[in-house]
DNA sequence: CGTGGGACCTGCTGGC
DNA sequence: TGCCAGCAGGTCCCAC
């Protein structure tokens, strides 16, 4: 599932129902994810408000009093939801804080690429956030600071948007889809793309982001917001899960190639 | 230092 | 209908 705009639904679907709230008690279910959560973990959070919600990259942060945060991630298949306190679990629900007002906030993740961590430091120094490169939405991130950064980059373009030291929050979907819209091959070297290419891609990368944040994310398969509602940006994709569809610009058929162990959609005939 | 591949998991789909 | 291979929205870590 989740990609930047897929944590950013999540991140508002629940700040109304959390913020200013009292955890009453923490049961973790199933504390293998990606690192297994340590049995001290419920103790910890006892008691503590929750004090704000924040987003980096496709980190979703808990800020709770004194000066303790959660960290969480999704990986592919993770995802939150409000119940009540009581209510039947769901199948891979790992992970339920249950607050004050018998509100329930629920980590669901069937395949355990997820993460659930602590920390009572400043999160942002967390070894996984520190080194994060920008948020694709910020002012920052710019025609000119991808192409300053990719003179001697040889590696093909679409993973250096993928790689999360350049930039966050862009996965398989969102690269296909930007590098579709900017009409740039997958597959070129990102020392060789323009600083012209580039101002094209970062408007659709930015474009594409905000787009899909408007209608609730994507829903591949089993992306759910916070209600259990599905995304809606899935009807508006272009090149991702369309390979031997038609192009929506020219008469070409979209190829389909495997670049790092991801699939890569594009059109031979507008992406050069 | 850059790059490629394996690892971590479950569930769904499609072919036989 | 049943079984099995292959594939999936992520990313860390290690070997070369």
């Amino acid at each position: 599932m989740p990609e930047l705009p897929e944590v950013e639904t999540m991140l508002q679907g629940i700040q109304p129902v959390v913020v200013q709230q009292q955890i009453a008690r923490v049961v973790v279910y199933q504390p293998q994810l990606r690192w297994r959560i340590s049995a001290e973990l419920p103790l910890k959070l006892i008691d503590q408000r929750v004090d704000k919600l924040s987003r980096r990259g496709k980190y979703l942060l808990l800020h709770l009093s004194c000066q303790q945060t959660v960290i969480l991630h999704f990986g592919m298949s993770g995802y939150l939801r409000i119940t009540s306190n009581g209510d039947p679990l769901a199948k891979h629900d790992h992970v339920e804080f249950v607050f004050e007002n018998d509100i329930s906030l629920r980590f669901n993740d069937a395949r355990r690429f997820g993460a659930l961590l602590w920390t009572d430091e400043d999160p942002y120094q967390h070894s996984l956030l520190k080194n994060l490169g920008l948020e694709p939405l910020s002012e920052d991130f710019s025609d000119q600071y991808l192409y300053h950064l990719s003179r001697d980059k040889k590696i093909s373009i679409k993973q250096f948007i993928m790689n999360h030291h350049v930039v966050v929050g862009i996965g398989n979907i969102y690269a296909t889809e930007a590098l579709f819209s900017a009409g740039i091959h997958p597959l070129r070297q990102a020392k060789d793309i323009t600083l012209q290419q580039y101002k094209a891609l970062v408007k659709q990368i930015k474009r594409t982001l905000q787009h899909a944040i408007q209608l609730g994310g994507t829903t591949v398969k089993d992306f759910q917001n916070t209600a259990g509602k599905p995304g809606y940006f899935k009807q508006r994709l272009k090149a991702y899960g369309r390979a031997g569809l038609k192009c929506t610009r020219c008469e070409h058929t979209l190829e389909k190639i495997r670049l790092g162990q991801r699939v890569s959609v594009f059109c031979s005939g507008c992406q050069t």
